[in-house]
Order: structure tokens, then C-alpha cells, then sequence
DNA sequence: CAATTGACTGAATAAGCATTCAATGGAATT
DNA sequence: AATTCCATTGAATGCTTATTCAGTCAATTG
């Protein structure tokens, strides 16, 4: 339905775009297709026809398929790193907020939605003998949980609390975001992001309940 | 090396089975190959090869490719099914011990080989649009967390804990199966299913202080 | 032993796929 | 206007794959 930005000469879409665009567009229609057919499923057929452009255009801008797919789930995970970067970098923020804000990027709604865990899982079942789908998305998750272990043992020491076992809590919060985004993407129904976020809150509440509350 | 069973006149092997030990054949290079291949590499010839069989048997043993690819996840999942639900069903055990015997299970290392991980992540991946894949699985996994939260509520009941959200804690040990499974195929130098037993079982003494100790 | 049955084989088939590339389009530059 | 350059197109290519099937083999039955 008619988007007519500039009266003047805009009446037909241009031909051309630069390089940026159209990889923006296919990457976009990747994501479509392996969220509806599954990575096995995703032909360069059909990701430029869900694009709305010419089959060659994948090999043009991008070296292979393999190519479109590795920058597709980097693409995704530079989003998501993006988002809890931003909170973590903040200098106002205390230790227990920077961690309330990597729950809540985890779980926002314009990281997972369903469309694009089905994307990130479908990564996860071929990761294990593609080198090149763990380089960059694993890197990011280490850094996430050393930044996550780092911040547990600085709410450890300002409470004064028990458990020393910062890195165990730090495991079982990846965990936890993991196992989360596949329930959420399995049983949408029973998981949303809202509910996941809670019950990890309930669960750093349990350990450190001067700092968090359910 | 040499298996032999009676001296008579078993020299060669046979050139016939019965379809059991066949399909099962096929199912366990099916998983092997997934393991090392993912779903999309899987092929039939590669399937054959890895049995050792030749490649007509598949269509023969079974329906297709994809009913081959269902009963393999089918199996795994029952082989699953069927460890924890043994110890659910002894009528000696106390809750806390089914809960604990369910948490083993799950990390139990005929359960979640490395091999078998990547199979079950490579079919999650899938599972987004492909119903089949989901029927069978999904059936076991709800099961189990309705089985958890009633265990879970009897458990709350004896302690007289504060905590009352029972379907809220299996939610959350739904979510530390999945998660420590992920983490466990991703970067199984990090996390060991001892590891595993070992957080989940904080989590649960955590809230559970009378039933459960780390 | 002959006949029958069921398991097995692997070459042949047909469909689908990523990738290539010669030709086209059109915008910017000369 | 002519030229250059880059984006674009989609038919053609060559490879991989699931599935079929006509035939082989061996055990069991009559």
C-alpha cells in the first residue's frame, strides 16, 4: 500500500541499490526462510525470492551460501552483543543493574523473538561440525559469562554472602538464558521472555537477596 | 575382537538380519552421522556407508529418509523416557530422590555423549517447522515437567517452604536441562555433566535446604 | 530337490541444488 | 552524447541426492 516519502520523482523503486542494502535485504530474508524451512530448508532459490530479487545477486554479494549463512548468525549475534554491551558499559550503573540488563537484552523482545530463535537454534544443530558458525557467536557468549562472573563477584563482596562460587552461578545463568530460549522457542505458549526473566530474578534473588528482589 | 558365540559353524557373518537388528543398525549410523555431519550432511549413502550396509536398505527398512531421521530422534528420546521414569515409578523413593534421579537421568552419560547431544540440538533446529520432529519428544519433555512440579510440590509441603510456585521451579530445571545440554555440546571442556548435577542440585538445595545439600 | 519367500544389492532415474557467466540496465562521469 | 562502471539478471552447468526397481541370493517350506 502506497509509501510516497517525495511527491517530486518517487514513483518507481529504483533498480539499483548499494552493496549495503542489498546484503542487509538478503540477510533479512535469510532469516525468514531458515525460520520457516530450517537451515536444510534454505535454498538460494528461495532466499532471493522472499527478498524479492534475482538469484545471482547471493554470489555477487556474498562470496557463497556458506558465506550468507556465517554472516547471518554473525549479523545476530552482534545485535544481540550489542544491546547488553551498551548497558554493561555504563559507568552510573551498579553491578546488580548491569546484570538486570544482560537478563533483560536476553530475553527483549527484538532478540528472541520466535522467527529469530529458530535461526539461532538452527545454528546450534549445525555448530557442532561447522567451525565457522562457533567462532564468533561462541566468543561473545564467553565474554558475556566472564563479564556475568565478574559481576557476581562484586555483588558477592558488596553483600558479604555466602556462596563464593561465582563461576558456578555465572554457568547456571547461560544455562538458564539457553534453556529459556529453547522452551520459549519449543512451547511459545508456556515460555514467554516476560516469564523467563522472572524466574532467573527469583533465582539471583535467592542467592543475593540484598540486591535483587523477585 | 572375535565374538563367537557357538564354535559350530558361525565363521561369517550373515548376509541376513532381522529387521529389528537392522533398522536399529540404521538408526545408530544415522545418529553417528548426524553427530559428525549435522541433518543436512546426513545422507542416505553416508547412512549405508557408516552401517556398512548397502544403500537400497533404507527405503526398504523404512518409509524414506524422514521416517528414518523421526524414529531416530523417536529413540533417543525413549531411551531418555525410560531412565528417568524407572526411578519415578519405584514406590521406595522419597520426592527429593525422584527429583534427583530425573536430574541424573538428564546428564546421565549414556544420555548426553557429545554424540548424542549434537543429534538433539541438530533436530531442535528442525523441530521450528517440522511437526514430526516435535510430536514425540515434546510429549516426553511435558510430561517430565509436570512430573517435576508435582514432585516439586510435595517436596514444598514437607519443608513447609515459603516459595510456593512450583511450576515456576520446573520451569527453571526444564531450562537448566536444556541450557547445560547446550553449553555441554558447545564447550564440553567447560561444562561437564557432573558440573551439571552438581549446579542444579545448588539451585535445588537453595531452595529446598531440608531435602537437598550441594 | 524345487519352489517360494523375504532380505538384500546397486545401477539407473529424476529432481533439486549452488555456482557461473554472458548479456543487460542504468546511473555517474567525461 | 558517449563512455565507463557497477549492479543485476536468469538461463545454463555440473554435481549431489532420495528413491526406484529389476534382479540376486539364501534360507525355509512343501
Amino acid at each position: 500500500m502506497g509509501a510516497t516519502a517525495k511527491k517530486t520523482d518517487t514513483q518507481k523503486k529504483p533498480r539499483t541499490a548499494p552493496p549495503e542494502v542489498r546484503r542487509a535485504q538478503l540477510i533479512d530474508a535469510t532469516i525468514t526462510c531458515i525460520s520457516k524451512c530450517g537451515i536444510s530448508g534454505t535454498t538460494l532459490t528461495g532466499v532471493t525470492k522472499e527478498a524479492g530479487l534475482s538469484l545471482g545477486l547471493v554470489n555477487f554479494h556474498f562470496k557463497s551460501k556458506d558465506a550468507l549463512l556465517t554472516e547471518t548468525l554473525n549479523t545476530l549475534a552482534a545485535e544481540h552483543r550489542d544491546l547488553w554491551m551498551k548497558a554493561v558499559q555504563r559507568e552510573d550503573l551498579s553491578a546488580a543493574d548491569k546484570l538486570t540488563a544482560i537478563i533483560e537484552a536476553q530475553f527483549h523482545p527484538s532478540i528472541c523473538s520466535r522467527k529469530k530463535l529458530a535461526v539461532w537454534f538452527a545454528f546450534f544443530g549445525e555448530a557442532g561440525h561447522r567451525k565457522s558458525y562457533r567462532e564468533n557467536s561462541s566468543q561473545f557468549d564467553i565474554e558475556r559469562q566472564e563479564i556475568c562472573a565478574g559481576l557476581c563477584r562484586q555483588i558477592i563482596a558488596e553483600g558479604d554472602y555466602a556462596s563464593p562460587d561465582a563461576d558456578g552461578i555465572s554457568m547456571t545463568l547461560e544455562a538458564m538464558f539457553d534453556g529459556f530460549w529453547l522452551n520459549m522457542l519449543m512451547y511459545p505458549s508456556k515460555f514467554t521472555g516476560k516469564a523467563a526473566v522472572k524466574q532467573v530474578r527469583i533465582y539471583l534473588a535467592t542467592l543475593f537477596p540484598c540486591h535483587f528482589n523477585a
